[in-house]
RNA sequence: GUGGAUGUAGCUCAGCUGGUUAGAGCGCUAGAUUGUGGUUCUAGAAGUCGCCGGUUCGAACCCGGUCUUUCACCCCA
């Protein structure tokens, strides 16, 4: 067997004890809020059956899927030409049966279908685990990455819209993270393709809108001509679609006079009206604002669609999602509406990196290492170390007698703030020589004394 | 899936129009300092120049392919 270098996977990372103190301040502070409203955690496998994931994000999603070639002879059964043959797609369907989650959101939905015995409704739940996508990596684009999702199924009400936006702001206060939440409504969207004439093409409208603020009003007349919309059509769309310098409110008031005809339009608007309502009792510090370009990619959402943003960084939305009114029908149980988020934890992990967030004691492990002197130390100190860590206190004792030198390094490079020595003086003494590895100082102390001074 | 860039020591990068033993800084190891890290000084180890093939007397350098990373498009967290 030849040497291989080692390597992983195109668009997967390794994560260093350093980088993991940052990517576990950001799980950990947003597990705290999802607990803090009420949210219940739980987790679903990596890999799913593909019948689960397979038509679920449209033509482009099932490309993305990452495929588990069935285990033992999978081409039994198969002759040569018949591989020639075949295609690709069809064959894939024949020889996998499994692929890995490409979101958190469809294995939730088909957990609520298979549990829903014993799920008391309105469900909270939050899930917090890696999902895969086969696509070409690039800035802030991984084929592993993280989501943090948190949903509310079993609730049509509009207070859950308001809840998310509560803990969207509350998560990236505590993060640092100045945003703003774009917010729009599908409801809107459908009215608007009403409005002009073309109420069956408000996917393709909506796709096109999408890249608005990115391309320019140009480009999205060029897209919306090319997918076969009239002329007319596209000129009623702009008049709607510009009224970017309008606050919300004016926003709304615009809406529901040009909406007046379309009864899913109007509910759209009455949505946001009463959302905003709430939101102005309460204190919410981030920027909310209606933008009627937010599309996202996904068609099942079907009222609120969220979508936050970083101000400092240029990467794409960090944060997204929406109601979706069906998504449980399509596993056999219609009528579960469901409103939920998904935190983007690897870009919000790249944000705070160029924004050096994070807490400046997020990367401290060890409080205090005990120096090893030799056998006789080593007993010696053993039961202090232990003691130590009963009370909570982070301590290693150096494994090995080695150089004073190596040890002292070691503590050096694992940013170790206190290191204690205890030798044939100290023994003697009964106290600990501990240094300040920060400032230099030393000092022999009492045990009780290094307890103090450690525990915060 | 389409198009562009990239790959040289553990890391960040030099390396002239192709020319003989491929360099630096940082890091690492050892010593100065056998109970003191981080600073300083000295010495040392370390590279199939991404991989495969081609052109050439000669390739890190030119050409083709392939893989990696990265940027944009599509799409998306």
């Amino acid at each position: 067997m030849s040497i291989t270098k080692p390597s992983i996977p195109k668009g997967t990372r390794d994560f260093s004890p350093d980088e993991m103190n940052k990517r576990n301040f950001i799980f950990d502070t947003l597990r705290e809020i999802f607990k803090k409203y009420g949210y219940q955690q739980i987790e679903t496998p990596a890999m799913e059956n593909l019948s689960t994931l397979l038509g679920k994000y449209g033509e482009e999603g099932d490309k993305l899927l990452f495929r588990i070639l069935n285990s033992g002879n999978f081409l039994e059964g198969f002759e040569p030409d018949d591989l020639a043959s075949v295609e690709l797609n069809q064959l894939s369907s024949y020889i996998c049966e499994k692929g890995l989650r490409y979101d958190l959101t469809v294995p939730f939905a088909r957990y609520v279908v298979q549990n829903r015995n014993e799920i008391t409704f309105p469900f909270k739940r939050f899930q917090i685990q890696p999902v895969w996508r086969a696509d070409r990596p690039q800035k802030g684009r991984y084929r592993e990455f993280f989501q943090c999702d948190v949903d509310v199924v079993g609730s049509n009400s509009l207070l859950n819209e308001v809840e998310l936006i509560q803990i969207i702001d509350e998560a990236f206060n505590r993060m640092n993270v100045r945003t703003v939440i774009k917010i729009n409504n599908r409801k809107i969207l459908s009215g608007i393709a009403e409005y002009i004439g073309e109420p069956e093409r408000i996917v393709d409208i909506t796709i096109a809108i999408d890249k608005l603020e990115k391309v320019g009003w140009e480009r999205v007349q060029e897209e919306l001509f090319q997918r076969g919309l009239a002329e007319g059509a596209i000129n009623e769309l702009k008049s709607i679609v510009q009224v970017l310098d309008l606050n919300n409110i004016e926003k709304l008031d615009f809406l529901e006079k040009v909406l007046f005809a379309s009864e899913s339009g109007l509910t759209g608007v009455k949505e946001l009206r009463t959302l905003f309502e709430y939101l102005e009792i309460l204190s919410i510090k981030t920027p909310v604002e209606i933008d009627l370009t937010l599309a996202r990619g996904l068609n099942y959402y079907t009222g609120a669609i969220f979508e936050v943003k970083a101000l400092d960084v240029e990467i794409g939305s960090i944060c997204g999602g929406g109601r979706y009114d069906n998504l449980t029908g399509i596993f056999g149980l219609p009528d579960v509406s469901g409103v939920g988020i998904s935190f983007g934890a690897d870009r919000i992990f790249d944000v705070l990196n160029q924004l050096e967030g994070y807490p400046p004691d997020a990367s401290q492990s060890t409080q205090v290492l005990f120096v090893n002197f030799g056998e006789k130390e080593e007993l010696y100190c053993l039961p202090l170390v232990q003691k130590l860590r009963e009370k909570g206190i982070k301590a290693e004792l150096f494994p090995g007698n080695q150089k004073m030198k190596k040890q002292m390094s070691y503590a050096d490079a694992k940013k170790i703030p206190f290191v204690a020595m205890v030798g044939e003086t100290e023994m003697t003494n009964g106290t600990i020589s501990l240094k300040n590895m920060v400032t230099g100082e030393q000092a022999a102390i009492l045990f009780d004394e290094l307890i103090l001074k450690l525990s915060v």
